[in-house]
DNA sequence: CGTGTGACACGTA
DNA sequence: TTACGTGCCACAC
């Protein structure tokens, strides 16, 4: 067993953020910390290291398109199932289709719900 | 209080 | 396209 220490407060609005990503669709890890208007992308990649086993990890991706390099083959293979638009011969997310852009709602709910 | 480290981002070559 | 340097933020020593 895993044992990961408890999450702080910015760690589970990251994981509530990477729970909302729709099936389909993809966040980078700045993304993430600009959406929480918090930290930066090395804090998202941290808290997706130690907690991100629990939400669809492989929905967050570096802002090049390619998914974490440890996790790489298993993270494509998810995306491809979720027919994720693909690029670069299917090893790099096509960033410009894939990515989600959270309605105002969704937003609303999402940090609504986190910050009220 | 300096230095190293990390599931990052970006410009330049 | 890949490789490298620099910037960034938080945290452990």
């Amino acid at each position: 067993m895993s044992d990961a220490g408890l999450p702080t407060p910015f760690a589970e609005q990251v994981l509530d953020v990477v729970a909302a990503i729709p099936r389909g669709r993809v966040l980078t890890y700045g993304d993430v910390a600009r959406l929480l208007e918090q930290g930066g992308p090395r804090q998202v990649g941290t808290v997706m290291s130690r907690f991100g086993g629990g939400v669809p990890w492989w929905r967050v991706i570096r802002a090049d398109g390619r998914p974490v390099a440890s996790l790489e083959a298993d993270a494509l293979a998810r995306l491809r199932r979720e027919r994720v638009p693909l690029a670069g011969g299917g090893s790099r997310v096509d960033l410009s289709r894939a990515r989600w852009q959270p309605s105002p709602a969704d937003l609303s709910e999402l940090l609504g719900g986190l910050r009220p």
